[in-house]
DNA sequence: CATGAATGAGCATTCATTCAT
DNA sequence: TATGAATGAATGCTCATTCAT
């Protein structure tokens, strides 16, 4: 991760060496940032909030992160491994509806865990991805593209029901992630019945069925 | 005669009659500024930008709409008939499997011809509902108790594989509305097979298989 | 009164005449002016407040008087005449105290009657007098230096106590318009014995006395 | 540390430990605003003009002043303590007629030395008082019927000539403070006679000669 | 490292005034 | 006359960013 401009603008580049405070301090306002940036969008946060949430001074925090914008790349950009590892994890010497399902428990995991991620993620594909789009070309349709091609060699093999791989994984996407972007509106309308996070567990059996009924093959 | 608070201020108010014109005019800002506010979010848009994509100048605009957030809560409020209109649809006498895909594909039209819309509710959502969290609790909550309601009975006569109906309708929304809301990813993942709007009949193709496969009663 | 700029503009000059129903006009938005900027000072007054006031829509009170400036004009110089009677009343051949005694009487009246000219005129001195300095030093100087000149007769004559006749009138000036211009000091200071207009009666009590024993010569 | 709203905001304020460079700039600040706020009324003065006078720039004073309503606050609130001050210093054991001609110079001394403040006072009470109206009602209502029980005591005891105490204080403090708020029109009136504050022993010799003509007991 | 202070650019909104009908 | 519509110029305030210490 990239020091900020601030530094080698003073010529103090510590070329890569970052010690244990300074690390400490930037995860620090990373976390105090995704609670913000998740809760209000990027044009809706303002620093004063991050550096609040973090608790210490704004040229502080600019002493950290030079610009905004740099505080939210450091975000994207580490939120994307967490994107994409679950996806990196389908095996395509497992067992296919073992895999599919073990994919679906870990997106839902990751919505019910990590749900501030979940939102920043959505409000940047919302706002046309200007900041990602390219990871989104490249890295993330490459994968996807990959796994797609397993989940087809299985369907392929009279292993699944034969179905397009791609609005598999998209839908896949949409209904796990849907409980952290939508939680709002998931939770007025479970009202009592969604205290906590409980009605993740309805989630999971729902969506399990859901996805092992369609994708089943017929025999 | 306008409606807004600036000129019902005088009170001399016409009490709804407007003129061909000014509806226009409003129709005219409340394009611009769904465009404008689904592509930036509420704070991340401003009355410029509305005004420029309306081609007119910003005192003009706010003749018509005297603050920013009178025209967000226009462009709610009719998105809300837009939302539930559809659900509302379902009919507790038709046949339950027609009666949800038709529901499906309702929904993956209006993602498709309304993207925008889609977008700004999920805009909305995301940010935590503040405009419309009362709404949903109230009106959507209702509407949705209901048609679960009406479900739940079709699944009870075992015409539908038994499900939980909440999570059905949230997993309908979550996968029909990705289309709209997540559209960037979806193309750039689709690439070239998502020229236009090809790519909304493989959706409909998918869905419809995955639920018509996952709540076909087992006989 | 001149007609307004727009008039000229149009060069439909109505060379001093002014219809019945113009006139009135004019003196429907003086007297809402009159109101409005009292309360408010001028800047702290809007077309828009005085529009409301007189019942007409802003363009066409902005047709009788096509600037702002234009009615505080037209107010002040009306006001000028108020102002000045009183003090033009005193009459050197008459009583020396019946006519001073007389003096705070109809100012203490105006003060009654007419508070918001007062406040009005207090208004544009508190600010430096921009619009009137020029007819205070003149007219009214002219004016208060003649009366001066009577008082001081009189007190040469014997007829009244020595003192400075234009610290005089400034005495007299400030006690009775501070009745309108600190209205709502006096009238939260004595509270509930303030209802109406009552205590203007105890006003002009104590000040008779005051002046009458102040002035009374000793003999 | 900053006691305006902006810093606060962060909760993380020093609690009144204010810097002398800080006490320094807000001091700089309020004089520039009771200069201009004197002079326009709150609503004619802009922050622009406050920042001007103070040399800084506008942003830099609402660093210092959250908000213009602060800025005018501030001056209103330590403006009643010198207004409220020399009412207080009446002593009730003292000479009455020494007393209040104490006081008569006291106030004429304020209209002297700090004419702005008055002036500031009188705009405040001209326009309804709206942000000191409670103070009025509250604590100077309090004081005045408190003294003025005084004056009545001395009455009643025959050291003074019976009258009105309320309308005397009136008139007391509309003689003394008409020299700071009507100073165009008295130094306009007087001419060359009130170059400079030499009108103001004038007014001094005057007002006592007045009072206590007015006041004395008959014998 | 940390922070108080400062600022330019921006933004929502107001308002006097103009224009067209 | 009357008014709906339009606009340039403020005006109060926000905010990312910089500077100095």
């Amino acid at each position: 991760m990239p020091l900020s401009k601030t530094h080698s603008k003073n010529g103090r580049t510590n070329k890569g060496r970052e010690s244990r405070i300074q690390r400490e301090k930037r995860e620090l306002i990373l976390g105090a940032a995704l609670e913000v940036f998740a809760a209000h969008g990027f044009r809706g946060s303002t620093i004063d909030q991050i550096a609040d949430a973090a608790g210490m001074s704004k040229p502080n925090l600019l002493y950290y992160f030079a610009r905004k914008e740099d505080i939210h790349q450091s975000l994207i950009e580490r939120l994307m491994d967490t994107w994409l590892d679950p996806l990196k994890a389908i095996d395509a010497n497992g067992d296919p509806m073992a895999e599919i399902c073990a994919y679906i428990k870990r997106k839902l995991e990751i919505s019910r865990d990590f749900p501030k991620e979940s939102r920043l993620f959505a409000n940047e594909i919302l706002q046309g991805a200007p900041r990602i789009i390219s990871m989104i070309e490249g890295e993330l349709k490459t994968l996807v593209d990959e796994k797609a091609n397993v989940i087809q060699g299985w369907m392929d093999a009279g292993k699944l029901n034969p179905c397009d791989p791609h609005h598999l994984l998209f839908s896949i996407w949409a209904t796990t992630q849907h409980y952290a972007d939508f939680d709002v509106q998931v939770r007025a309308v479970l009202a009592r019945d969604a205290q906590g996070d409980t009605h993740f567990e309805g989630a999971a059996t729902f969506l399990e069925n859901l996805f092992c009924k369609g994708l089943a093959p017929r025999n």
